[in-house]
Formats: C-alpha cells, structure tokens, sequence
DNA sequence: GATGCAAATGCAAATCATTCGCATCTTAAT
DNA sequence: ATTAAGATGCGAATGATTTGCATTTGCATC
C-alpha cells in the first residue's frame, strides 16, 4: 500500500526526515512507511496489523512496535496522543504542522479540522500557573459524523 | 474531608443534582462527594484511595469505583477524560461550564485555563466532515509548571 | 416498620494494552 | 570481513480496567 498522490515520495521523506543517529532497521522503515501513508493517526495494534497482514505468521513482534514508536517518539519526529473516545493510545508523524481532529464517537473515524486555530495559548493560562513553560497542546473536538446517526 | 469555603454546599450539591433514577447508595454518595470537593479531576485510584483512607482493610472495591464512576457518566453527571501526560483515565463532575487544563509533564499538577477560550468550533471542521454533530471537545495544554524545570 | 426484588457491591479472576528480561540477530563503523 | 552496540523476538510481567457470581442493600409496597 504505497502513498496516494506523489509516488517515491515516502521513500524521499525517509530519506530526507530520518532522525539523527537511529538505525535504519527493516522494521522501523516498515513503520515508518505505514505512518507515512496514513492520513489519520493510527494505534500500535493498526500498525502491527498493517505490518503483518500479507504474512501467515508474524513477521514483527508487538514489542518492537511500541519500541519502535518510543524511539520515533524520543527522536521527536512522532506525536502520541491518547484521544477521548478510545480507550488506546494513537500515533502519528509530526509534520511541520501539527494536526488536531474531529472524532466520530460510533464509527471512530477521525477528520483532520482545517488548522489550528487556537490563537494565544499562553492567555488562556490563569494567575495559578503563572511562569508555566507550554510546549504543546492536543484538542480533540468529538462528535457523529455525517455518516452515523446519534443513538 | 468536607468542603472549602462553604460548609454544606457539598450536601446541597447532592440533594440538587443527583441523577434521576439513580440510587443513592453509601458509596455512590461518598464517590460523589469526593469529585466535588476536588478541584482537579481525578483518577478512579485516586478515588478509591480516598474512600479508604480511614480504614484499615479497604471498606470500597475498585470494581465499585469503576462501575460508580461508569453509572454517573451514563447519566451525563460526570465527564472523563484520558489525559495526554497520564496514563490513566481522570473523571470530573461536570458542572456548568466545563473546563480544560495546563497539565505539568513532571509533577503532573493540572491548572485549569482561565476559560474556554474556543469561539465557534464549527468553524475548525473541514469540508470532509461536513455534517458532523459536535457534542463536545477536548482541549489539553501541557509543559512544565514555574516549579518544575524542564529537564 | 416488615417484605421482596431489582439493582448494587465485593471479591477474585479475566482482559487488554503496554512494558520488560533475556537470548539471538543486525546495523554500521572499522 | 569483523565486531561491538544496539535492535529484535519471544514470552512472561505489569497495571489499569472489566466481568462473573454470590451476597447485600436501597427503596417501593404492604
């Protein structure tokens, strides 16, 4: 499942966006390509699926997945975060800008909102955390999607 | 652990707000107490840790906080959340206007936002989820408090 | 106030995501 | 090619949360 639009444009990505000093192992490019490719965050068990869906037996263990997600992580070329309406952990490719969305409480389909649109954090920050250093923010807007109905 | 600045309030909170049709047991009574008299959310060990405080053999189960905690939610009393620097889930009872938090990374202290500064979050949805029904949002600061340096 | 039944609780076992220990295998530098 | 540091695979361990089931309790009814 190469990427959609601009084809060997993972393979540059990697080439261009590989962390300094992490070895290139099979398995990391694997999932790097996965995240790479995807267009909505995705959990450890998506990407261990998507690695291990065209082998009879697992190819890659479940541990180097979440090993391989924490050094992505470490190396700051990941963001994890944990979204409201599941009950795991997702992850996805820091691009420069960063991406929130709208989750679909039934169908857990996620749309990226158009930008962030959160202006001044730091104003929203009361007299109690005075001298608090932000270095980043998660919104998460939840929902039903046009295709789900409520109840 | 009574309340802070108003005696009873707590007492009063309950008799006005207490879900319709739920029964009001000693434990239910107790758990809600507690969220109230917080004033930061609080994970279901926190809770439970609090219940049974004063006794020497714990007088709660977990599984009773779980399935507390689970029963307000479904009456829509309280809100939980799974917050990005924590690996556990924190609930809150929701009182009117709801609020977010600038959450510490190190001594995990949560200060909340001076206000939900959101203006119109439709506005944020991009044309794929066109039609999608907005019935909450989640907005989550995070960095390190004036008492914490970073590293 | 006593009674009955549905609903709530306590306990321990089960589940599920995630982490860890350790023996073996790879990467990448020499 | 050689090698040491680091990565992987496996299964077992962990920690939060859930569940099954026997027992207890709230509360509507007599």
């Amino acid at each position: 499942m190469p990427c959609k639009m601009h084809p060997e444009s993972t393979d540059r990505q990697i080439e261009r966006n590989w962390p300094e000093g992490i070895k290139k192992t099979k398995q990391r490019i694997a999932i790097y390509r996965i995240l790479a490719d995807s267009d909505t965050p995705l959990s450890a068990a998506e990407i261990y699926q998507t690695l291990n869906q065209n082998s009879e037996k697992p190819l890659y263990a479940f541990s180097t997945v979440y090993r391989c997600l924490q050094t992505f992580e470490d190396a700051g070329v990941l963001a994890k975060s944990v979204l409201i309406s599941e009950e795991t952990a997702v992850y996805e490719l820091r691009t420069g800008t960063h991406r929130h969305y709208a989750i679909c409480m039934k169908c857990h389909r996620k749309f990226p909102l158009r930008s962030c649109m959160l202006g001044d954090l730091r104003r929203m920050l009361s007299e109690e955390a005075e001298g608090f250093e932000i270095t980043g923010h998660q919104l998460e807007i939840y929902g039903y999607c046009s295709s789900c109905t409520r109840s």
